[in-house]
DNA sequence: GTTGGAGTTGAACGATCGTTCGAAAGCGAG
DNA sequence: CTCGCTTTCGAACGATCGTTCAACTCCAAC
């Protein structure tokens, strides 16, 4: 029974930090509060961590890695453009619900990073939304230029899942699955003019 | 030539305060990068507001109150359920893209109040939500249930309008005019299963 | 039993925070 | 000029912030 190693006791630390990070918001947030939530010493926080803004940036980037891991994973071997839609909304969703606070901080606390972290967190948001686009892209070529400039189309649609932190409660009476529907069915309709077949729309085969 | 009122005075503050709460974030700034953003002496902002929670508070009331007061006047003698929806869309996003930063504190600061402050503010928030549910069920009466769960469209829409802070340029090559239109199609079409003909979206016919 | 590194801590550092207050400055009315 | 009221300010308050550091405990290795 060998104790918990040092990243799982880092990973711990993450955990509560996004918690309260997510509670309270960032500069709220004092590294004392920090050290009460995740059982340490004031002190102790930083034998893990360099600072405040490394342990906002690792929280950041080690969620944002998942979600576009995730992504690369849903979208592989898939060509139906409307499909990859589909599944790059759930992919997504489906992490958000599973990671409310950890998404919440990475959506919310954009501006609190400056310097390299900043730069870095920029330049995975940059690849993620260029992935958006290239799939709206594929859409296009396949049923025709939509009416709506892709850019806002794009940016429609992280709003739409970036929001809900702000009102989703996932163990409300609105299930992730039909969340994920909804929004599907909201993007897609809106996008391409036409009415999606509830067939057309994927359903997490891959947990 | 007399001098500008207290009234004047103390909007140029919220004005200023506006500015930089939107950039640097309310909890980073100081009393004095707000002093020195609007040119007073720190003492001097307190002669004007009682605390730096009353001028956030001031910030978000004010403009809310803008928004839904447009929002009533927008909807003023519409019948139409889609057009209603257009109106509440365009009075939305016009507002939003005519006072950014003032927007921005009020979407991304929501957090930072606390007490009777909060209480006021989230009191409009539901005022602002149940007018945009009513004409939603407005929409559903006249075209049929839609199979979008509403309170999950009404917050995706909620969502696409307030994340433009997160991108949006009101001097870039995508007017607000074709950014309205843009979200109105993408609503609608995901909304009320039907393509949206161009004709019936509204344009601002009141200033 | 002794050594040495990993883990943890209490106490303190200087800096900055929101707020207060007494005094001074500006200024129209008498 | 002088009074009274509004407006402005420098200076300071106590509190809290992120961070540091020397000292301590713990435990496997020798």
């Amino acid at each position: 029974m060998a104790g918990p190693t040092r990243d799982q006791k880092l990973e711990t630390l993450l955990s509560a930090a996004a918690k309260v990070f997510a509670e309270r918001g960032y500069h709220e947030t004092s590294m004392r509060d920090l050290a009460r939530a995740s059982g340490v010493s004031l002190a102790g926080v930083y034998y893990y961590v360099q600072s405040k803004d490394e342990l906002l940036y690792l929280i950041q980037t080690r969620n944002f890695e998942a979600v576009i891991a995730g992504m690369r994973r849903a979208l592989q071997g898939v060509t139906d453009p409307i499909e990859r839609i589909g599944r790059f909304i759930d992919n997504h969703l489906d992490y958000f619900a599973a990671h409310m606070a950890e998404m919440k901080v990475l959506s919310h606390e954009a501006g609190a990073l400056s310097g390299e972290y900043l730069q870095k967190v920029n330049d995975m948001k940059r690849e993620y939304t260029r992935a958006l686009m290239d799939v709206l892209a594929d859409v296009e070529r396949a049923h025709g230029p939509a009416h709506l400039n892709r850019r806002v189309a794009a940016y429609s649609l992280f709003g739409m899942m970036n929001w809900i932190y702000n009102w989703y409660d996932p163990l409300g009476d609105v299930g992730v699955e039909m969340l994920s529907q909804n929004v599907c069915h909201l993007f897609l309709g809106g996008y391409v003019g036409l009415p999606v077949s509830d067939a057309a729309l994927p359903r997490s085969s891959a947990g």
